[in-house]
DNA sequence: AGCTTATATCAAAAAAAATTGATATAGAAG
DNA sequence: CTTCTATATCAATTTTTTTTGATATAAGCT
């Protein structure tokens, strides 16, 4: 039943075989950590069927994503904030009201992360 | 200042946008989730690696991530069983030694749960 | 000015995930 | 059979993330 090289296990040893820089995988950490719930999952989702529409604009505001999954409006805030810091969203904030919207193009961010750049910081812009 | 929309604000109400089913927004979290991690990302690194050196064979067994990283046989453990939940490797029991590869073609496979098809169980093959 | 609305943020509580050290099991080796 | 090794698992703890309710701010409205 043995196979092949049971004789010299364990086989690889340290330095054999190389790691991802530390600050890479945890910029890819964070990026799929970011991607990692569902209620966060469903405004990009939002995002993207909005984005489709453009019907007066590509955005969506705090109080819609609260209409929409009817969930309280600082758990709204906080996971908006999560995907802001990730930067897979942009703010835009006009008067009282802040409006999001996919990073654009937001797949190619997500690319741009998943290789490793540096990641950007969140922005927030105002009108 | 005022723009387009802005006297219907809410401009989207509930209903308006579709969202995706419960069960595929969970089946997508969790995909992300097990990515979301340092660790987990080096030991996929680690298997994509071996898997293109397939010098006797593809896998890794739990004592040579544990050199390989040099983090303690529990926390090794703790990790690749997460991995092997989401589906992203598979073990190999042989004798008293676990081995772990990648699932085949996992790449697909991660695209497959991203489609949101029903997750299947991890699996164990004992040799 | 005072009242209302949209929002971010904060602190406390709850929930989930990760770490640690210990134990159990089953196969290998003597 | 006895000892050793590789590994999974478990319970306790720590850390991180999420939720909740409250408060603060700033802009719009009357």
């Amino acid at each position: 039943m043995k196979t092949c090289c049971t004789t010299e296990i364990p086989r690889f040893h340290r330095g054999d075989l190389e790691l991802l820089p530390q600050a890479e995988v945890e910029v890819l950490a964070n990026a799929a950590k970011a991607l990692s719930d569902p209620i966060r999952l469903q405004m990009l989702y939002l995002l993207s069927q909005r984005e489709d529409l453009r019907r007066c604009g590509e955005d969506l505001c705090t109080c819609e994503f609260e209409e929409l999954l009817g969930l309280s409006q600082s758990k709204i805030s906080y996971h908006l904030n999560l995907l802001l810091q990730a930067g897979l969203i942009i703010r835009e904030t006009r008067g009282t009201w802040s409006h999001y919207r996919l990073t654009n193009p937001s797949v190619l961010h997500l690319t741009r992360l998943l290789a490793g750049e540096k990641q950007e910081q969140a922005r927030s812009v105002s009108v």
